[in-house]
RNA sequence: GCGGAAAUAGCUCAGCUGGUAGAGCAUCAGUUUCCCAAACUGAAGGCCGCGGGUUCGAAUCCCGUUUUCCGCUCCA
């Protein structure tokens, strides 16, 4: 990360949190490692991002519907969605070449040598003992195994090696009152799985017909090794999902539509085009047969902010072997009766709504500096697109008497029902402006002399500091107008 | 997890070789002004991340710990 960079992301967070919009999670008792609050404003803004991708995937596509699946979900899902076996292997770290190896991986290798070298006893005898380690989740025999075998790293050649650990992702707790005899359940790491295990409800229920797609917006958790750049890898965190499900073969046509249409999506906020690219994966995880990454370029690189990818039948055909229910759909239209019934295809897109705040954020992020000659000046300003801003706009009586305060709540109280707003009446009129700068308020309505007189208000824009005067009847729509979702989504 | 750096008021930071904390901005109250950080007066806010140790005495030295940032690593 170059120094200016590194400035501005630390300058970001600072901001975060002098204007409420992140906090540290249980800031005064010295913070718990990767998880964050969202304050007032952080709050706001949240909603309004979730606000406008609930918009554009369900209420603008006919045939997509939104759920809100539990956070707990049967234990056997996980088993079925691979993240029990995958999620839970012993690992090592060499403390020399900072390599980390699965344990197990060092000792089979270890096994195949002895092997190799005709020394089948010594493989045979490492074989068992490790086996029962495994067996018995004994990770301080494997090290024992590890040390007695005298196992290199290949990397550094040294044995310096940490603790066997086991790293699962996934965070669990006892489900029932009672310890003894509850079942483990986990908190869900993706949430995914509770639109799949959920098709058959929702297709039913909403007469659905292929292609179609389910979305939500929801928690998930990761119980991540190192969780760190802000709120990017976050252990509690938010995603936006939408599963699309359609008929196999078909995937490659969606997969293409999907990537073009949440490219677009996020590019309908104004944010430059080259701040943004596509990682197309090449190595793809055993149930995708395509997948890429919407990336944007941050402070400190291009991160994925979402991925688009082709799940295949993977997660239904894996639920119907779980679960022994049948989750297919019956496509009457079909004239091949061998392929009316099928298991759906799959193209999943999942935005971290965190990541996504964090982007908007930073994009919104601006010092300006305002000297003009000798007259040092400068604010700061977060340009957030007017749908997406936290307080639509602040209404100012120009000073604190002559009866302007109580014109200013007439026309505040009118307001307040359609638009999120602030009433400021503190410090000066130019201090007040720049305090809503700070927090992105894209509108200030200021009350006059000239108010009591006429009914007009000035309306002073954010990004370019002009005012104009307008009657005070007609605020509801100009505000309405400029701060309207159409400006973002038609 | 390894290595590096850091932690002092809401924010940014100062505090030299140890003698029980300061500034600017922000906040609050007031005076004045009345359309872009004005000025003035006053107030509030910190046992210096936490826990030990050395010392007559620790924000300052040592150890541990937590948290954050950076690099590596990891990342369905």
């Amino acid at each position: 990360m170059s120094k200016n960079n590194d400035e501005l992301f630390k300058n970001v967070i600072a901001h975060a949190k002098e204007y409420g919009f992140v906090f540290q999670s249980s800031e005064i008792y010295d913070g718990l490692s990767a998880v964050y609050d969202y304050g007032q404003y952080g709050a706001e803004l949240k909603n309004n991002i979730k606000t406008y991708w609930w918009k554009a995937m369900v209420q603008l596509n006919e045939n997509i519907v939104g759920i809100d699946s539990a956070i707990f979900m049967h234990p056997k899902i996980w088993e079925a969605s691979g993240h029990v076996a995958g999620f839970n292997d012993p690992m090592i770290d060499n403390k020399d070449s900072k390599k980390r190896y699965r344990a197990d991986q060092l000792l089979e290798d270890k096994i195949a040598k002895y092997d190799k070298e005709g020394k089948t006893d010594k493989a045979e005898t490492l074989q068992l003992a490790m086996d029962d380690a495994l067996k018995a989740e004994d990770f301080s025999r494997l090290k024992e195994l590890i040390e007695e075998h005298e196992i290199a790293d290949p990397v550094s050649g040294t044995r310096n090696w940490t603790e066997v650990r086991q790293f699962n992702l996934m965070f669990s707790t006892q489900f029932g009152a009672m310890a003894e005899g509850s079942d483990q359940v986990y908190l869900r790491p993706e949430t995914a799985q509770g639109i799949f295990v959920n098709f058959l409800n929702v297709q039913k229920s909403g007469r659905m017909k292929i292609p179609f797609g389910i979305a939500q917006i929801g928690k998930a958790f990761r119980n991540e090794v190192i969780a760190r750049q802000f709120i990017l890898r976050m252990r509690e965190f938010e995603q936006m999902e939408m599963q699309f499900f359609i008929k196999p073969g078909t995937e490659m046509e969606w997969f293409a539509h999907w990537k073009a249409a949440r490219l677009k999506w996020h590019l309908a906020l104004g944010t430059s085009p080259e701040k943004y690219r596509f990682h197309d994966h090449t190595k793809l995880a055993h149930y995708a047969n395509a997948a890429t990454d919407i990336e944007f370029e941050f402070p400190f690189g291009f991160k994925e902010v979402e991925g688009i990818h082709s799940r295949t039948d993977f997660d239904l055909s894996q639920h119907e072997k779980f679960s022994g229910k049948k989750l297919r759909f019956f496509d009457p239209q079909e004239t091949d009766k061998e392929k009316q019934s099928y298991v759906p295809y799959v193209i999943e897109t999942s935005i971290g709504l965190d990541r996504m705040f964090l982007l908007t954020l930073i994009n919104a992020y601006e010092e300006q500096d305002l000297s003009e000659g000798d007259k040092k000046d400068s604010r700061m300003v977060l340009k957030f697109p007017p749908a997406l801003a936290p307080i639509k706009a602040t209404v100012l009586p120009l000073t604190k008497k002559d009866g302007l305060p109580e014109k200013a709540r007439d026309i505040m109280d009118k307001l307040k029902l359609d638009f999120n707003l602030q009433y400021d009446e503190k410090d000066s009129i130019g201090k007040r402006y720049r305090r809503q700068d700070a927090i992105g308020t894209p509108f200030c309505i200021t009350v006059d002399h000239q108010t009591l007189e006429d009914n007009s208000v000035t309306i002073r824009h954010r990004d370019t500091m002009v005012q104009e005067r307008v009657n005070a009847d007609d605020l509801e729509k100009i505000i309405g107008d400029l701060v309207s979702w159409k400006k973002v989504l038609a």
